[in-house]
RNA sequence: GGACAGGUGGCCGAGUGGUUAAAGGCAGCAGACUGUAAAUCUGCCCGUGCAAGCGUACGCUGGUUCGAAUCCAGCCCUGUCCA
């Protein structure tokens, strides 16, 4: 491992954060005597991004702490295009006005792990709509059609591995990656980026940018990626039981995005302090020594240090205070969700799917008779059990981890 | 436009007239063991119903048949090769 000069790549470096690079040196020599503006591009197909994007925008606030300057590439273009990248089927196409509020929506997680504003390190938000909605078609086949060669673009593994397959590619999606070439080529001549950083999986389109802007325009830029991360079972990061782990707070109740964290893998809990938290090295390297179970309190740390910068202090507190008196004292907490019982009183079965413990009374009627559903800890084994109109408070479980309240009305 | 091969449950993938709500695998859920971990073992895994059953489901539409995911026709979609 080179030792680097820059305080960037020596935090990258020893955070885990860097896969490959064009080209390190250069990149180093750069960082440590200017201000580098690089980016990272995110796509806008949904509301809120999830806990798979958290590599890369804590990327993002890495560049920021190490004295430079971030700024985040809104898709509003080229989500219009669909990013073939490790995909066998075209994506939906999304119309203007969910793409636009997709894009306002997921705003609110860079804002809080990054700075914004006008000054030199401030972070700056773009949406490649603003260029690629005005390019003319004739204009950017000369401009940028010429120094493609399809010979190259179809070696690009977004591509060859679609045709290996034998799975439809249209030409359309054939285009993403010279649009966002063009994204990296705009951006350096209108505001002076140097560096494009990404997903492994971005590597081909990064290198397009790079050298589309040597070929037209003789700037040097560079290319960063980070690991593919998954768990250590070998899973991709972000999908779960309930479906995707996702980063804001009206897409995900901060407890369930407190006991993602909680609930991860052992051998996962130091990668993902050095990535995911600010927390320093050697207290990183303390939490991840532990053993057995005793490293369940380095989740804990990582499960509110990801909830504080993610959410806020306040919801990492509460959602800590909810851990404890729902699982150690086998009580209830403050962030469990909640279900009113009619005065009437329901079935088990209804009270399940009703605070969403099942999807479909089908489901409930399994879970009971698999013995995983319970009421204040106690095994209930009959369907028809009921839950009287004036139950009180009362603790609803299916299975270990999820719990609840029942309240009458 | 032509020839050939395909389109099956969240995904992969068997199934060529009834015994098929559809093998097997993955993913998922629950139980046991634990530490709200992993690995392992066991059960579950379309909806509804206590159940018998009923309703939906094998690209779409129609047809043959007592009966079709399976046969026939037309259409839509995809791949390979050809023009």
């Amino acid at each position: 491992m080179t030792q680097f000069q820059s305080t960037l790549l020596r935090l990258l470096d020893e955070r885990g954060y860097i896969h490959q690079q064009t080209d390190a040196a250069g990149l180093d020599a750069l960082a440590a005597k200017q201000i580098v503006p690089g980016y990272i591009g995110f796509d806008a197909t949904a509301p809120s991004l999830h806990v798979g994007s958290l590599v890369q925008i804590m990327m993002l606030r890495r560049l920021q702490q190490a004295g430079h300057k971030p700024i985040v590439l809104m898709g509003g273009g080229t989500t219009r295009i669909g990013d073939p990248t490790g995909r066998d089927e075209s994506r939906k196409m999304l119309d203007d006005e969910t793409i636009e509020a997709n894009i306002a929506s997921i705003r609110t997680i860079f804002s809080r792990l990054l700075t914004f504003g006008d000054g030199p390190t401030d972070a700056v938000m773009v949406n490649n709509q603003d260029w690629l909605g005005k390019l003319g078609y004739i204009e950017l086949l000369q401009e940028v059609g010429t120094h493609f060669t399809v010979n190259r673009m179809l070696t690009f593994d977004s591509v060859k591995l679609r045709l290996e397959r034998e799975q439809p590619m249209t030409f359309l999606e054939f285009n993403y990656m010279i649009l966002q070439g063009y994204d990296f080529h705009h951006l350096a001549k209108a505001m002076g980026m140097r560096l494009q950083m990404g997903g492994s999986d971005q590597w081909g389109n990064i290198v397009n940018g790079i050298e589309l802007g040597r070929r037209k325009d003789q700037i040097e830029l560079f290319g960063l990626t980070t690991p593919l991360l998954t768990t250590a079972d070998g899973a991709k990061m972000g999908k779960t039981a309930g479906g995707a782990v996702w980063l804001n707070e009206d897409a995900l109740p901060a407890w369930d995005f407190w006991q993602y964290w909680r609930n991860c893998d052992d051998r996962d809990v130091g990668r993902f302090l050095r990535l995911f938290t600010d927390l320093p090295l050697d207290e990183i390297a303390r939490l991840e020594s532990l053993e057995g179970s005793e490293i369940n309190a380095a989740k804990v740390v990582l499960a509110n240090e990801v909830t504080k910068l993610c959410r806020g202090e306040e919801a990492a507190r509460t959602a800590e205070a909810t851990a404890a008196a729902t699982f150690a004292a086998g009580g209830i907490g403050a962030d469990l969700p909640e279900f009113t019982v009619p005065a009437e009183g329901m079935t088990i079965v209804d009270a399940l799917v009703g605070i969403g413990f099942a999807a479909s009374r089908g489901e409930a009627k399994r879970l009971i008779a698999g013995g995983g559903a319970k009421v204040n800890g106690v095994a209930v084994t009959v369907e028809s059990h009921v839950i009287p109109g004036n139950c009180g408070e009362i603790r609803i479980s299916a299975g270990k981890k999820k719990h609840g309240v029942l309240r009458s009305a």
